[in-house]
RNA sequence: GCCGGAGUGGCGGAAUUGGUAUACGCGGCGGUCUCAAAAACCGUUCCCGAUUUUCGGGACGAGGGUUCGAGUCCCUCCUCCGGCACCA
């Protein structure tokens, strides 16, 4: 037989694929469904070795679930609005729609290359206006639902470029092209009320069991659920400060009041002209203070007297209230209650200011605390008639008293705010709203969907409007209510907001009518299977959440949750070589592992995520080439847990091209098998053995796929399996081919979601006429998984000692009389008296001696 | 600081969930083939000690506990990675 030919095998079986479809789907009454579905990429010209782990463990996901007689919808698409588009335009003058769409072609492509099981007739990218006609009625959805909805808010602006900036164009403060300090800038924009379903969000999260927990938890945080108290300070001659407060029971404490800087009584509050001008100053400081410096470690507290004070509801002490800029204005209602005695930023502050810092909550009744302050919970002192009582139970008790005077109440707070959905970018879906001087703000019509992106545009950045302001033919439009001229939004949409509903439109990607038909939906949905990065575990994956609630609520959905289950795969790193004067050098420059092939200087290696910038990428066509596919495929599913993240190596890769060489040469030494009738119950110890083999790693392997995916330790029993059975045909040659049919037909069924081209091909010179997509995954009997004679160890005193070769099923009598007469065990019981015998069936026999 | 996750050979990693620690692969070493090398194949490989095909001892980040028995459960500590972070 000739050599695995994985060229000529992959290139034969991608074009098979792809003439008889076997991968397309359609809704079955008939059959189960399971939907697969990987997270799309943005197209930024080529797969990159995370893509094809991603992708892969998608793949043999849907390849054994189809053997398993599912109906899999398996689709691909991509995410193709953006910025990177932009760039490349601005910076290659390529128009972003050819970048985009030649960079989806060349990496669609790639993908037939991977063998990966996609209905591609699926197909879409987000950038295409079939497509975002429907991003754009979800819109009009929202907004006719009461969740989208206009407001003044930041933006971030680079004075030098005259342009508005994404938050992950900001770094370190400064513009990514030109460093210039970027500055806040105040415009009105559209948001997504995304608190509205706040509590779902967060109460549902318990409905995922099968989603992983820090992903969960990672959520929970960012929701940020806080029970606390809402308590209005009465200000000393007319007005009152609603503060929030998690920590009720230190309102004893509170020697002063602290405002945000954007808070409207900042600047209300003070009369004294003087310290007027210097609020404006700190207000106008932070507003300048970049969000990235602002949470960068702390920064000195800085705060000014505002000359007023207010009462204390329940000391009724006067306080004096300051504008700091350590209290944020978009967390509860932008102004504190500041107890330095139990807080340490309000610690920090009031040692700077020299104000009182009052304990009034301690450990144990009659105790003091160790250090301050001290934000543990305990019982009240200096606390009048709450006294003594512990934390929870004062906090309860002077709620009521706050209820009674209608100075607050016990309430909730969330850290999850609105979603900002405006961009001031070109690549994006076009809000569909329009202005009219007369009518107002008014929704496009559906029926006049899509509003299309225009192409012929300038890019040249104009300061605060959206590109799209400068183009007339956009902008200019008709009232759809009094039929006069009108304007239209010029900001597009977040493309968050693509990827919220793209799950959906795959199971029905073919209507222009609707966004997708319901019937489908209802069948395909939720999905089983979502495979994706980390990186997603927040914001995506909230957004699909809340849009998929939303839908629900009004009846276009019959599921709450869009994924039940998520799996976040790990990163795959490789080494990535810095130096300090040439930045990232790509490590395959560098000769000696030590210099700067530049300046000679060292450098410094780590392993860092593959990425362009850091110049690690190691492409997946270098396997490809050289071990083809399938060797890439088995490689980023061996080399580590799939969750885990793992460093790349080139070396481990030859140990799975080995591997696949050995199924190669075993299976082909068989041809035709699959013709012949055998009969396939074993006839003597070694047909026994393989047998054994094929049902135990039958189980394994279904196993592991099944239970999170440990797609390692399943190849890990394939290569087993191919080990144990060369062994054995070597030994004997006469081997009953019944027994060797079962084995190697195994064999090739269960590697074929992994290897999918290889185990085509097998399985056609075995002889078989149809392809394995739709072969029956092979089921184990469970009396073949056990052996008949086992080998039991005897433990002495927690050492294993010696070892008994045993019937599996054997009486436990008849086993401790055979422990006593076991020579080593006599041999280490000589002298000691047995205290006890603990036999385990099937497991171990355990003795331990008097001491 | 808070919340997650992880520490097992030279390396990536296994361990039926409390029952023979190191499966599988890489790398190393030895061999076969070859003029030679590569590839391929075969053997070997946790560490220490000896009386060296055998035997004894030690090892799962450190220490302690529960148990006949702990990589696995409990407590204390150390290290690394990830997320959040002036959230009142």
């Amino acid at each position: 037989m000739k050599n695995y030919d994985f060229q000529n095998i992959e290139s034969k079986w991608q074009k098979i694929w792809e003439e008889q479809k076997p991968f397309e789907v359609e809704i079955s009454s008939s059959k189960p469904k399971c939907y697969v579905l990987e997270m799309f990429p943005y197209p930024s010209g080529y797969l990159h070795m995370g893509h094809l782990k991603n992708y892969t463990l998608g793949d043999v996901v849907a390849r054994y679930k189809r053997m398993q007689g599912f109906n899999v919808l398996h689709p691909m698409g991509f995410d193709a609005f953006g910025l990177p588009a932009e760039n490349a335009a601005i910076k290659q003058n390529i128009h972003p729609k050819k970048w985009t769409y030649d960079s989806i072609a060349h990496i669609k492509k790639q993908m037939k290359g991977v063998g990966l099981s996609y209905d591609f007739r699926r197909q879409f990218a987000t950038s295409d206006p079939e497509y975002y006609q429907w991003t754009q009625w979800l819109f009009l959805f929202l907004y006719k639902q009461g969740l989208a909805y206009q407001k003044e808010a930041l933006v971030n602006f680079c004075p030098h470029c005259q342009t508005v900036l994404a938050n992950e164009q900001v770094i370190a403060g400064g513009c990514w092209r030109c460093e210039t300090k970027v500055l806040k800038n105040s415009l009105k924009q559209w948001f997504l009320k995304i608190t509205a379903y706040t509590e779902e969000l967060l109460l549902e999260l318990d409905t995922l069991s099968e989603w992983p927990e820090h992903v969960k938890t990672m959520q929970k945080n960012w929701i940020g659920k806080s029970y606390g108290a809402q308590v209005t300070f009465p200000i000393v001659g007319g007005g009152e400060i609603e503060i929030f407060t998690t920590r009720l029971d230190t309102i004893y404490g509170a020697t002063f009041m602290v405002l945000a800087p954007e808070h409207p009584l900042s600047l209300e509050l003070p009369q004294d002209p003087g310290i007027k001008e210097a609020t404006k100053i700190l207000i106008n400081k932070s507003l300048l203070t970049p969000e990235i410096e602002r949470s960068a470690e702390e920064i000195p507290k800085e705060g000014i007297f505002l000359g007023r004070h207010a009462f204390n509801p329940f000391t009724c002490e006067k306080i004096p209230i300051f504008v700091a800029n350590y209290v944020l204005s978009e967390y509860g209602t932008g102004a504190i209650m500041a107890v330095p005695a139990h807080d340490t930023r309000d610690y920090d502050f009031a040692l700077k200011f020299n104000l009182p810092i009052r304990e009034v909550v301690v450990p144990q009744p009659g105790t003091h605390c160790e250090n301050l302050p001290d934000q543990t919970y305990g019982y009240l002192i200096n606390s009048g008639p709450y006294n003594n009582l512990p934390s929870e139970e004062a906090t309860i008790k002077m709620a009521e008293f706050l209820q009674e005077k209608l100075l607050g109440k016990l309430t909730v707070r969330y850290k999850l705010r609105d979603w900002l959905l405006s961009r001031q970018r070109y690549w994006g879906a076009p809000i569909p709203m329009i202005y009219c001087d007369f009518c107002g703000v008014l929704p496009v019509n559906e029926e006049d969907l899509p509003v299309r992106l225009p192409e012929e545009i300038d890019f040249t950045p104009r300061g605060m409007v959206s590109p799209l302001a400068t183009s007339e033919e956009f902008l200019h439009t008709t009232c759809p209510q009094c039929g006069g001229s009108a304007r239209r939004e010029t900001d597009t949409m977040d493309t968050f907001m693509c990827s919220s509903w793209y799950y959906l439109r795959f199971a029905s990607p073919f209507s222009d009518r609707e966004p997708f038909i319901k019937k489908e939906i209802d069948y395909f949905l939720p999905v089983d299977y979502y495979i994706g990065g980390v990186e997603h575990a927040i914001l995506h994956l909230l957004y699909s959440r809340f849009i998929t609630k939303a839908l629900y609520d009004s009846g276009y959905l019959n599921f709450k949750e869009p994924f039940s289950r998520l799996f976040t795969q790990g990163m795959i790193t490789h080494t990535a070589c810095w130096c300090p004067s040439h930045y990232w050098i790509p490590p395959k420059e560098v000769k000696d592992e030590k210099y700067c092939p530049k300046c000679y200087t060292e450098i410094t290696l780590s392993l860092e995520a593959m990425s362009k910038s850091k110049g690690n990428i190691v492409l997946p066509e270098t396997i490809f080439h050289k071990y083809g596919a399938d060797t890439g495929r088995l490689y980023v599913l061996f080399a580590a847990p799939a969750e885990r993240e793992f460093e790349w190596k080139e070396e481990s890769v030859s140990g799975i091209f080995r591997f696949l060489n050995r199924v190669w040469k075993l299976v082909t030494s068989y041809p035709s098998l699959s013709l012949k009738e055998l009969d396939s119950h074993p006839q003597n110890k070694d047909e026994e053995t393989v047998k054994l083999i094929t049902h135990k790693t039958i189980k394994k392997v279904s196993k592991d796929i099944e239970n999170n995916f440990r797609f390692n330790t399943a190849i890990a029993a394939l290569m087993e399996m191919v080990n144990d059975l060369k062994a054995i045909i070597e030994k004997e040659n006469s081997l009953n081919q019944g027994v060797l049919k079962e084995a190697i037909e195994s064999l090739v069924l269960l590697i074929s979601p992994f290897a999918p081209h290889l185990a085509e091909e097998l399985w056609e010179i075995l002889g078989n006429q149809k392809s394995l997509t739709f072969q029956k995954w092979p089921v184990y009997q469970e009396n073949w998984v056990k052996e008949e004679m086992i080998e039991l160890p005897i433990q002495i005193d927690g050492r294993v000692r010696s070892k008994l070769i045993v019937l599996r099923v054997i009486e436990e009598e008849k086993l401790r009389e055979l422990v006593l007469q076991d020579e080593k065990v006599l041999k280490f019981l000589a002298g000691k008296k047995v205290k006890g015998i603990i036999v385990v069936p099937e497991k171990i026999i355990s003795l331990h001696t008097e001491r």
